[in-house]
DNA sequence: GGTTTTTATCGTAAAATTACGATATAGAAG
DNA sequence: CTTCTATATCGTAATTTTACGATAAAAACC
């Protein structure tokens, strides 16, 4: 997460953030963990597992890269982990897509033959 | 894109291309591809070799997953192709976003200590 | 105490992604 | 027609990601 290229460096630490989230969330089985969890409102655990029918150290894996991006969140209750969706992550990104790229697509939607696009 | 598990069925179509942005996004010199021609407002082409400090042939790759995510469109334009971002795959990958997990975080932004969140 | 239950972590194999050079293609320019 | 320029594609090496079983850790339960 920190030998990403000069490219990297140039970036807002918002769109450092987003583009962690977007990593995330690239993953289909974790975008899917989270519609899972999302509907479940409540939080899971195992119970992610039987859905996903992977191993449990793959979910546990899974759920670290959620949890790491600021996606979900987990509070051990007894012997196992509750996780729900973060409120605050998911407000972020929402926000950062929003109101990401700006500067696209002023001219009209189509139409320019002459310079490309 | 086809061999995604059991679970990418059960998806509706306009999630399953959601998925596919959000996984072609994951990628940081993609993410950086796409500002810098939001930036650029105008289509590019070798000029993103240059900023990006790839070998060409790794950047026309990235460029095809970012064109075949919808999220860019090239034109030819000579010996050249000219590329911007897509209006329409940016606008429905902000719509898509925005009304995201609905169901999500409905009671009050962190308060819960049974049920845990 | 010991046992059961649930999850996280470790080590590793398999698979996918990324990056590169070399080559092929297409059009512009001479 | 030949050359030059700009990209795309191909084949492949290196890296990263994904998935698994085995093991460790922590709490409930007997």
């Amino acid at each position: 997460m920190s030998k990403d290229l000069p490219l990297i460096h140039e970036l807002s630490r918002d769109d450092i953030r987003l583009a962690a989230m977007l990593k995330a969330l690239g993953n289909p089985v974790r975008f899917r963990i989270m519609q899972h969890l999302a509907d479940r409102q409540m939080c899971i655990t195992g119970d992610i597992v039987a859905f996903t029918s992977l191993a449990q150290s793959t979910v546990s894996q899974h759920l670290k890269v959620l949890r790491e991006a600021g996606l979900i969140e987990g509070e051990i209750e007894g012997p196992a982990t509750c996780y729900c969706v973060s409120a605050e992550g998911l407000q972020f990104l929402k926000g950062q897509i929003e109101s990401w790229l700006p500067n696209c697509c002023q001219s009209e939607p189509r139409i320019a033959k002459s310079n490309c696009c």
